[in-house]
DNA sequence: CTAACAGACGGAACGCCGTTACGCAACCAT
DNA sequence: ATGGTTGCGTAACGGCGTTCCGTCTGTTAG
C-alpha cells in the first residue's frame, strides 16, 4: 500500500559516490546537506542508510581500503620479491598523494564524528595479508629468518609515517630530497629486515665495522 | 576614561591552559564556550585574544611542540651517541601515548579549522636542529658518511609513524609485540643509516651475504 | 471507480557550534 | 559628581548534525 521504496542500497551507493567526490576534490564541506543534495535526494535519505555523519564517513574509511586493496592486487609479481616490495610501497605512496584526504580519512581523523576502531582497521587484513605473503617471499630470497609478520607491520607503518611526513611538507622541500630520503630509508630497512640478524647483532657489527 | 584591561596576556594563557586540560583529557568537546567557561571568562575574550578557533588550536600545536622540545632538552648527553639517539626517539614515544590527543594535534589534524602550514611547522626547527645535532654524532661515532639532515628528518618520521601506528593499535596488539617492532624498526634503521654505505650497495651486500 | 489507509519522502525544526554585534558597566578626567 | 570612553558578557545569527512531522503516493477493499 506505501508508496514504492527509494532508500535502497542504489541509492545508498550513490550517496557514498558523491561523498567521495567531495572528498577527492579536496572539498572540506563534507555536511549531511551537501551530500544529499549532490546526491539528488534528502539528509532523511543520508540518516537511514548510514545512520549518522560517523557511519557515512566510516563507510568512505572501508571504500579507501577497499581502493587501496585493488591497486596492492594489480602490482605484477615479478622474479624479484624486492623489486615487487618497492613496487607495493611506492604504489602505496603514490595512492595517498593522488587522494591526499582519503588518506588522511584512512590513517589520521580529519572529523571528529568518526574514530576508527579495531574492528574498523580489519577492512585491511586482506592488505596486510597481501603483504606478510610478499615479505615472506622476500625472506625466502634473501633466505633471512626475520618474523613475517613484524616486518609486514613496520613496512607498512613506516611508509604511513614517511607518506604523512611528505604531505604535511615536513620530510623535505623539494621532491628530489623527498625521494632521495624515502628511498634511503625503505632501502635502508629493506636491507637490514632481510638479513636474518637480531638487530643488536646488527648494531654490533655495525659498530665495529668501522 | 575606560575600565581596566582584563584580556590580557594572563588570560590568554590561562585560556590556554583550560584549553590543554581539556585536549590532555581526551576530551573532544573542544568548544569556544567550554573553553571560555573552564577559563572563567566569555568567548568575546576568546575571539580577541586567538582571532578565531584555528587561533586557539596554533596555540595548542605551538605548545605541544614547545613541550616536545623540552622534554628533549632533558634527554642526557652521555658517551653513546646511539643510546642517546634512542633515547630521544623514546622521549618522543612516551610524550604521545601520554598525550595523544596532543599528538593528534600536532601530527594529524582532528580539528578541521586549524591546518598547519609550513610557517607552523617552523616551530619543530629546534627541535629538528637538536636531532640534527645528535645525529651528527652518531655519524662520527660509527665513522659514517650519511647526509645528517636525510637522517634526521628520517628518524622523526619514521618515529612519528611507529608512533601512530601504535596509537591507532595497528602495529600490535600487545604491547611485547609493540615494542619488539619499534626495537626492531629503529635499531634496523639505525644500523643502515651509519654505516656510510649507500643503500644499493648495502642491497647489494645484504643479498649476496645470504 | 473511488476512497481510505500504510508508510515513504523531504523540508522544517531543534540544539549546539563558531562567530559577531550590542547594550550595559566600569573607570578616569574634569 | 558626572560624563564620556572603552571593555565586558550576553544574546543573536547562520550553519551544522540530527530528528520529526505533514504531505503525498500507491495500492487495495468496497
Amino acid at each position: 500500500m506505501p508508496r514504492k521504496k527509494m532508500r535502497t542500497v542504489a541509492l545508498e551507493q550513490q550517496l557514498l559516490r558523491s561523498a567521495l567526490e567531495i572528498v577527492e576534490a579536496g572539498d572540506r564541506t563534507l555536511t549531511a546537506r551537501t551530500v544529499a543534495l549532490a546526491a539528488g535526494t534528502s539528509t532523511g535519505a543520508l540518516y537511514e542508510l548510514f545512520g549518522d555523519k560517523a557511519g557515512l564517513i566510516k563507510a568512505i574509511f572501508h571504500d579507501g581500503f577497499r581502493q587501496w586493496a585493488e591497486l596492492l592486487e594489480q602490482v605484477p609479481t615479478t622474479n624479484s620479491a624486492r623489486h615487487d616490495m618497492i613496487a607495493m610501497l611506492q604504489t602505496t605512496r603514490t595512492f595517498s598523494k593522488t587522494n591526499p584526504m582519503l588518506f588522511e580519512i584512512m590513517f589520521a581523523r580529519p572529523f571528529v564524528e568518526f574514530q576508527p576502531t579495531a574492528d574498523d582497521y580489519g577492512v585491511a587484513k586482506g592488505i596486510y595479508a597481501g603483504v606478510t605473503r610478499r615479505v615472506g617471499r622476500l625472506l625466502a630470497e634473501t633466505g633471512s629468518t626475520g618474523d613475517q609478520i613484524d616486518i609486514a607491520r613496520i613496512l607498512i607503518s613506516v611508509n604511513r609515517g614517511l607518506i604523512a611526513a611528505e604531505l604535511g611538507g615536513i620530510l623535505g622541500a623539494s621532491q628530489k630530497s623527498i625521494d632521495r630520503r624515502w628511498d634511503l630509508a625503505m632501502n635502508t630497512l629493506l636491507d637490514g629486515l632481510t638479513t636474518g640478524l637480531p638487530p643488536s647483532k646488527q648494531a654490533k657489527r655495525a659498530t665495529r665495522s668501522v
